[in-house]
DNA sequence: ACCATGTAATTTTTT
DNA sequence: ATTACATGGT
């Protein structure tokens, strides 16, 4: 049950660690205990390590570490934290920003391990490394603290992509920007295209060109649209995602505040930095414009995140920043892949119209090549996988190891349902979330509302599940509230007619959630009592759904108060979810099921990619221009260099598209995709599945058998009524 | 005036 | 599967 909400536990200091026990280490201990860990990392890794360390107080200048997949980076940057403890830095002084929550939490797993290695108990200080997380749950934090500077209330509340799109629409409508003849673009459009200006620091006339040329003819009205959206966040005190990052910007720009933000930090260490976009390195500059005490870690052949924004110059263009240029440190040695898996890989990367900078290489030597897998369609490629999974299980592998993943979160629909139907276990990372479905998106608005209730789109959902009460009621009633004390202004309400019945309980219950009577989290029980008979109103479903209700009502008594509840949950939603005949417990063995972004920094011993044809990788929405191609063809590189020990890439002939033509859904015939041209054939072993029984020339006493069988089974059918 | 209901249209990937 | 719009019903 906590596997789909582990990432959802309030982050902890290392709660295994209890140094009670440990011994402290005397200095010679430290000593060689540090020569220890050092020794048993490589060249590169231990430069990395040691760079500019010999005074923490006074850090040296920047640090590139260029990380080749499987090459040790998430290792190799827990062991430059810990040294730099060893060393004496200050736990409080070090900024740790990683791509995810989970990436965060395994960094300071480790940190804390090896730390306790070499200092015993005074590893303590590990746990005083509480300034690490993502750039936005960061951003969020120092937020809360300059808030009353930047005249922003201390109490806003942050909107997730749904809900900024949700509020995108609102302005919208207030607008009237509803044309008759054609189409204006969907609200999540809408927000895609703003965000992107946003992060790109481009134009947004450069922003359509490039990344949605069919909206170009809407510019006009999309910057009245931004600039209503920018005003309503304001007078609401809700911030969007890119605000976290965009009032972090401008606060380190701030003469008088950056001077205070970035002497908080002696060290700042940036994981995935390929993955960052101009923003998130605007930020970095003016936390720390001379370089010292910067380290940033990446792969540019693992840059997947263009559509967020990301931009690969980051990384390149890193070294040059700086007078002098930073100290570029590379890591060529895989750790994690056989030799036939690697020379694949490498040699897939290397047909990118930008070559990148390194080789990676392994001394894992191996008969098995990766193989290309030709199945007829989408069903076939399902029993592949799971006949392949099971056999691997059979020789020992557990599922936990291995993985299943593909481009989009559909792509696995088929496999789905072949897993449910022989009961095996799967959790699946990416695609929709379990935040995005509607009931769990009610119960939270009522939380939010009440936390802040400048929020429209949270109150203008609540009052609309009311029966008898749509947009336009709703909406009178938020001008009601908006002008005055929430509780008092819905009491004196008149509700319509039609909902009389309700109105009363739903008065006292926000009179009582508003005024903080019930507190937390126990008002979360009473909100979901009321919500109850709504959802079996609204919905067939209502059973399964109230599971989720519940599941997300014994998260939330895990956080201490309603705003560090819905802070924690729209920066970190839960990232998995499992089919519905149950969610498997901790200790029991499933197969893992994710989307090849979703797998980001993680390795699987099998691993099998889904539709491996064009249309699928590269996504025939992703072929417009060559760089969008070439961050299709890394895609397929982050997806192979996943696995250790077995590699199959599925091609099915024949797979089914579906929500997209006007023609609704059809079956579409498929080549291999264009990442693994003839040329690179020699890399795989290749072979159809199932395989084609060698067909034997049919014998004369064969045939008469055939023949004979055939009038048995006449015989035997007229049988049946006689 | 406004809400509920049925029908057509819809660009992956995510902090 | 969701969402925008047109229609019918109160």
């Amino acid at each position: 049950m906590d596997i789909q909400y582990a990432s959802l536990c309030p982050l902890k200091p290392s709660p295994v660690l209890t140094t009670a026990d440990i011994p402290a280490a005397s200095d010679t201990d430290v000593a060689s205990q540090v020569a220890t860990y050092l020794a048993k990392l490589n060249g590169a890794q231990r430069e990395a390590v040691e760079f500019g360390t010999d005074a923490p107080g006074a850090p040296s200048g920047p640090l590139l570490v260029i990380a080749g997949a499987g090459s040790g980076k998430t290792n190799t940057l827990a062991h430059r934290v810990a040294h730099l403890l060893v060393k004496g830095a200050d736990p409080h002084r070090i900024l740790l920003l990683t791509f995810s929550r989970r990436a965060a939490l395994e960094m300071t797993r480790r940190v804390t391990r090896i730390a306790i290695g070499a200092l015993g108990s005074k590893s303590a200080i590990a746990q005083g490394l509480t300034w690490s997380g993502t750039f936005h749950g960061v951003g969020a934090r120092l937020l809360r603290d300059y808030a009353d500077l930047v005249g922003l209330s201390p109490s806003f509340t942050i909107n997730d992509r749904e809900d900024s799109a949700d509020l995108m629409n609102l302005v919208r409508h207030e607008l009237g920007l509803s044309a008759k003849e054609k189409r204006f673009p969907a609200k999540s459009t809408c927000f895609a295209i703003y965000s992107r200006v946003v992060n790109t620091g481009a134009s947004l006339a450069t922003v359509l060109d490039q990344a949605f040329p069919w909206c170009r003819e809407w510019e006009p009205d999309l910057r009245r649209l931004f600039a209503a959206y920018v005003n309503a966040k304001q007078s609401q005190s809700v911030l969007d995602y890119d605000d976290l990052l965009l009032y972090w910007s401008h606060l380190a720009a701030e003469p008088s505040i950056a001077a205070d933000l970035s002497s908080r930090f002696d060290h700042v260490l940036v994981d995935e930095y390929q993955d960052t976009n101009k923003l998130q390195a605007s930020i970095l500059l003016s936390m720390k414009p001379d370089g010292r005490g910067l380290t940033v870690v990446g792969d540019d052949a693992q840059s997947i995140y263009s559509f967020r924004g990301a931009t690969v110059r980051n990384i390149l263009d890193f070294p040059n920043h700086f007078d002098p240029p930073a100290r570029c440190v590379t890591l060529e040695r895989n750790y994690r892949s056989t030799q036939p898996i690697l020379e694949a890989s490498n040699a897939v990367i290397g047909l990118a119209s930008e070559r990148y900078t390194k080789n990676l290489w392994t001394d894992k030597a191996c008969e098995q090549k990766p193989r290309v897998v030709s199945v007829a369609d989408e069903a076939d490629q399902a029993r592949y996988v799971v006949e392949k999974v099971l056999e691997a299980r059979e020789a020992g592998m557990t599922l936990k190891s291995q993985a299943v993943l593909f481009r989009a979160a559909h792509h696995s629909a088929a496999l789905e349902i072949e897993l449910t139907r022989r009961n095996i276990p799967f959790v699946k990372f990416g695609g929709l979330k379990f935040l995005d479905s509607v009931h769990v998106k009610d119960v939270l608005a009522v939380l939010r509302w009440a936390e802040n209730p400048r929020d429209r789109v949270a109150g203008f959902r609540v009052v609309q599940l009311l029966p008898g009460i749509g947009p336009a009621i709703a909406g009178r009633v938020l001008d009601q509230v908006s002008s005055g004390d929430t509780t008092r202004a819905l009491a004196s309400f008149a509700a319509p007619a039609r909902a009389s019945e309700d109105w009363p309980q739903f008065v006292a219950l926000m009179a009582k959630v508003c005024g903080r009577e019930t507190g937390w989290p126990a008002e979360f029980e009473m909100i979901r009592r009321w919500y109850e008979p709504h959802l079996e109103r609204n919905h067939e479903d209502a059973a399964i759904r109230h599971g989720d209700v519940l599941q997300m009502e014994s998260i939330a008594s895990t956080y201490p108060t309603r705003e560090r509840f819905l802070t924690e949950l729209t920066l970190d939603p839960p990232d998995a979810t499992s089919d519905e005949s149950g969610v498997p417990m901790l200790d029991e063995d499933y197969l893992i099921l994710s989307t090849i972004h979703s797998a980001k920094g993680q390795e699987w011993r099998n691993v099998f990619v889904l539709n491996g044809v064009d249309g699928c990788i590269p996504s025939d929405l992703g072929t417009g221009s060559d760089e969008e191609i070439d961050e299709e063809r890394r895609l397929l590189y982050v997806a192979m260099t996943r696995a250790r020990e077995d590699l199959h890439i599925v091609t099915p002939q024949r797979f089914y598209v579906h929500n997209q033509t006007h023609l609704g859904d059809r079956h579409v015939w498929a080549s291999r995709t264009r990442f693994i041209p003839a040329q690179l054939m020699d890399r795989f072993e290749t072979k159809a599945w199932p395989p084609v029984p060698v067909a034997a020339a049919p014998t004369a006493a064969g045939l008469a058998a055939a023949a004979k069988a055939k009038i048995d089974i006449a015989a035997r059918l007229k049988g049946m009524w006689e």
